[in-house]
DNA sequence: CTGAAAGCGCTTACAG
DNA sequence: CTGAAAGCGCTTACAG
């Protein structure tokens, strides 16, 4: 494959006068310029990023570590994750966690050894020696959604304290007074805040919170299907379930169907995050929604500050309440009839 | 940062046999090695994959440019993709080429400058001339999903002719005869094929298929509404409409809602790829489900004997048809409960 | 089993 | 404006 010492032979130049007219260097004369170009053209040279990576020390590329892929939450992230970092002259390469913490500190290993400038992270697991150590490291990293308390690295993620307070009024509105939840893993931030908000929102209410309506969860659809079995076989069973991510509601809706219930007839649903698809399923969805772009976009120019040279910021931004008809009675405000996509 | 000349450093040894350590190459004392390993551990040294790569001239990296990660068939795809890719020692990078040729370019080269071992990609755009000259150059190529004719280059993919046939099949035993169909970019073979195979069909019930009851999508969803408004305000609405993918499918059934209509009283819905999802929508998709994982892994494999010098597989497997409510009276066989996820 | 040395394909001071 | 040369951090024949 042909290679700058090729490209300089055909134009009749020094390699380094090539390098020059390739990276737009302003003292390259206008003809040899030409003749690069032609020459370039003509074997068909592509440049070798990993050598030219070697000796500059930076690859232009970030990683994006992901908890999963097949979240759709996490699907939107990347994309517009990718989007910005492009928009920035960089690329990105997704590592996904699947949700275990091994599968975590492989990506951030392998991430880290290919030398990517800088590190987005939503952290499936805060305890993960590895991503702690890494992030005191030198190479520039951000947490988006999830964090790692204690840790000093900037963070941009939405807040649900009021949505999850909005959605509270609304339930407690409707009627419900028994109200459970399914959370995430306790390691990660967002699996134990938004079961602190919850509570918090009930007690200003003055509804209890028993242990028996706190499910553990995973934020995967599976465990979302157990739990809420679980709910269903209780002697007092809830009167609503408030899933903390939309796949474990996914696996709520399963099991609820498969006792031959009706939603919200029988028992109301709610989840965080919002997807195109909860205007459609039935009955619709009642959601958190986060303003995914805004915080893909975010965290990128945060990470980019860092790997700049930049002062980074940490930013919060509020999610919001998407009332649909999973919690009962049709909604006063008519809900967009598009889905987003 | 720490380098192997460090680590040789601290170990009393040269770099030669700190690289050997490292490698697992055979002739390398066992005392030598345990120094190595603690020299490691203790200056944190983290091997620059990038001086290796120049080096070995591999990255262990494949690419794989999709076509749209917000489509759930193709974000499953990566995710397999990825998973069998390590199991065999690879890297993946995606590259999503959101359905616009300009960036599915932009992808490629990008990839093609990183070195990457080979490339998996489902082509947005099958005119694309940089793709058809990658295609013929050195870098290892497998097309899956969407391919491109008259490539020599092996493909993985499914085929869902009998899956299509058995759909209409269904639609005709329904009493429907007025079949429409919201076709893919003609510019990619799924985009055709499904229109074809779906035209076979209906000529073997005796059904035509008129101009006006094909709608030129882009398998995005605004176009699947758009499509869809235009059936709907024909002076012969169709019977049923058949998405060529699962988010033309979504934005049918905005524009289906946002007429005030219901499927599948008013109009019957079907559509090409399942998702999780299609289970709990209102009513629940019949859909041709394509077995992604086990293309995912095909075509990994393929790309992998390529790159190593096997001679490589093209696969095809068969999609199949899942039926549900959304064309009309409950399946006789009932459907699996649960989505899958 | 170990080490000295060359070289992968670039970029970039340095000199002219 | 251009070129000769050093060097980025590794791996791998080659010699011992």
């Amino acid at each position: 494959m042909a290679g700058i010492k090729d490209v300089a032979a055909a134009a009749g130049l020094s390699v380094a006068t090539v390098s020059r007219a390739l990276n737009n260097h302003p003292s390259v004369s206008p003809d040899a310029r030409a003749r690069v170009l032609a020459a370039v053209e003509a074997l068909g040279y592509r440049p070798n990023a990993v050598a030219r990576s070697l000796r500059t020390d930076q690859t232009r590329t970030i990683g994006l570590v992901i908890s999963d892929v097949l979240n759709p939450y996490f699907t939107e992230l990347a994309r517009f994750v990718e989007e910005e970092a492009r928009t920035l002259g960089y690329s990105v390469i997704i590592g996904n966690a699947n949700e275990e913490p091994d599968l975590q500190d492989h990506h951030v290993r392998t991430l880290l050894e290919r030398r990517i400038d800088g590190l987005l992270v939503s952290p499936a697991d805060g305890r993960s020696p590895l991503m702690v150590d890494a992030a005191g490291g030198r190479t520039p990293m951000v947490f988006v959604d999830r964090w790692i308390p204690g840790v000093d690295v900037p963070v941009v993620r939405a807040d649900g304290r009021q949505a999850i307070r909005d959605l509270v009024a609304h339930l407690h509105g409707l009627g419900h007074r028994r109200l459970a939840i399914i959370a995430g893993p306790a390691a990660t931030t967002t699996g134990h805040e938004r079961v602190e908000a919850f509570r918090e929102a009930l007690r200003e209410y003055g509804l209890p919170l028993p242990d028996a309506y706190i499910g553990q969860g995973d934020f995967q659809a599976d465990s979302g299907r157990r739990v809420t079995e679980e709910f269903l076989a209780l002697p007092e069973m809830p009167d609503v379930v408030f899933a903390a991510d939309n796949l474990m509601a996914l696996g709520a809706l399963d099991a609820v169907r498969a006792r031959g219930l009706r939603v919200p007839q029988d028992i109301a649903l709610a989840a965080f995050d919002d997807i195109p698809w909860f205007v459609h399923t039935d009955p619709p969805v009642t959601a958190i929604a986060q303003p995914v772009a805004d915080l893909a976009r975010a965290a990128v120019r945060a990470l980019v500050d860092l790997i700049e040279g930049r002062p980074p910021q940490s930013v919060t931004l509020p999610a919001r309440l998407v009332v649909r008809r999973s919690c009962g009675e049709t909604p006063s405000t008519p809900s967009p009839n598009r889905s987003n996509l």
